[in-house]
DNA sequence: TACGATTAATTGGTCCAGCCATAGTGAAGC
DNA sequence: GCTTCACTATGGCTGGACCAATTAATCGTA
């Protein structure tokens, strides 16, 4: 009987690094130390925090692996532009602690990704529609299954940068992150077509500003590459 | 546990806590712990991993931020059950760091919620349609305006739930409660009634299994929102 | 024997002091 | 003016120490 209580327990006192990230959450808030510019040494952090290093470290590198500062040594640390990489971690313990299949990542796709299309299709600059362009042919000239993978991930990352919500943008780049990690232990066996043929009809509703158009075929990829990917690998 | 390639590689980039996050996500992924159970001490794991205890800790206490662990003194340290906290900081920073307006989380809400509604009209247990029946009696019955906004946040809590999408249901998990610390500041003249009458309909919708009800409602409920909440607060 | 109190061992929380590796700085030397 | 090199600042990491909370073992008494 390895199960234990864990769950029946009272947390008094906040830790010192919980609080320590409180504090540097303050200095974020109030502009003391703005994107882009360096914090105070730990040394100093520590002794105005009445803290020791060791405790400081802990809560900077927290925030570190959150991707929400950057520590170089012989320089300082760094307050990110933004964090970009902030749900990597998180999802990844996600699949791992809920054990989220495959099937549920497709269907948070699916019930996303095509609104998201949308909008793209109703915002999408013309920055944004060059850089689709490219992921498309990205895609055509790929030779390896890792350069494939990449000119995929290009083309839903713009769509989603196009779709004007940065929320969005973050949450499906580590979602399309973890689930190409997996596809990329699979066989080249999947068909690259079909995707690409897709990708192409995409792309073509959102540069025609057809909002329903992209909907509905970011629909049908997501759809196709389940099903695909099922039948590659029907165990999982 | 043996030792790869990739640990013992030179690399300036992989700091030691990024290689002992990885190492303990090893532990979980290969079942060495499970869900609710306990870890190695500290300085068990230390001497398996070949680092010292603080860094050891720094790995922790990552991961225990992130809600993936949980540590207590004289005890020791439980794998989570499931990470249901684990985009709370993350969705923080996101707003702090991005200077996520509330008009973002309000179209992230408006882009995902009515789908979701709409799903939950197709999936709700009767578990589901009666926890979001007592949300909407404790919200007539709240006296004070903490009260009534855990009541707002149970009754779309039962909604992602009832969605049956576990990452949706985090991910908005997060940013309700983002939103609510924000607006339960505000004074109370929000008014109580619209919201109220928006989830009576939302769930007649649910329970009359009407989808397209559903959707429709949960966007007018939303966009009501988030007039009221401009008027109230026009500066953000 | 049964049960409460005491003691000991375990474990996370915190702090201290030190050394290393790297990056920036500025002086010395060409 | 340029390179070179020592110096300084800073993060990375280690070892050890002590504290506080929890649990398990032990003891004492009714």
């Amino acid at each position: 009987m390895p199960r234990t209580t864990a769950e029946t327990r009272k947390q008094p006192d906040t830790r010192i690094t919980a609080r320590l990230i409180g504090r540097i959450k303050s200095l974020i808030s109030t502009g003391a130390v703005s994107p882009g510019s360096k914090f105070p040494p730990e040394r100093e952090l520590a002794k105005e925090f009445g803290a020791n290093r060791a405790s400081v470290r802990q809560a900077l590198k927290v925030l570190e692996i959150m991707g929400v500062l950057s520590q170089h040594v012989g320089d300082g640390t760094y307050l990110s532009e933004s964090a970009e990489t902030i749900l990597n971690e998180p999802i990844d313990f996600l699949v791992l602690l809920d054990d989220l299949s495959q099937h549920e990542l497709f269907e948070t796709r699916l019930m996303m990704e095509p609104e998201l299309a949308a909008r793209a299709a109703e915002r999408a600059t013309a920055e944004d529609l060059s850089t689709l362009r490219n992921a498309i042919f990205s895609m055509e000239r790929s030779k390896t299954v890792r350069e494939r993978l990449n000119a995929d991930l290009a083309f839903h990352d713009a769509i989603f940068r196009a779709s004007g919500n940065r929320i969005c943008h973050l949450l499906f780049k580590s979602i399309h992150r973890t689930l190409l990690m997996s596809m990329s232990q699979l066989s080249d066996r999947v068909s690259l077509d079909r995707p690409l043929m897709f990708h192409r009809k995409i792309y073509d509703a959102i540069r025609g500003r057809n909002p329903e158009d992209a909907r509905r075929c970011m629909q049908q990829h997501i759809t196709d590459a389940r099903d695909l990917l099922g039948k590659s690998h029907p165990s999982n």
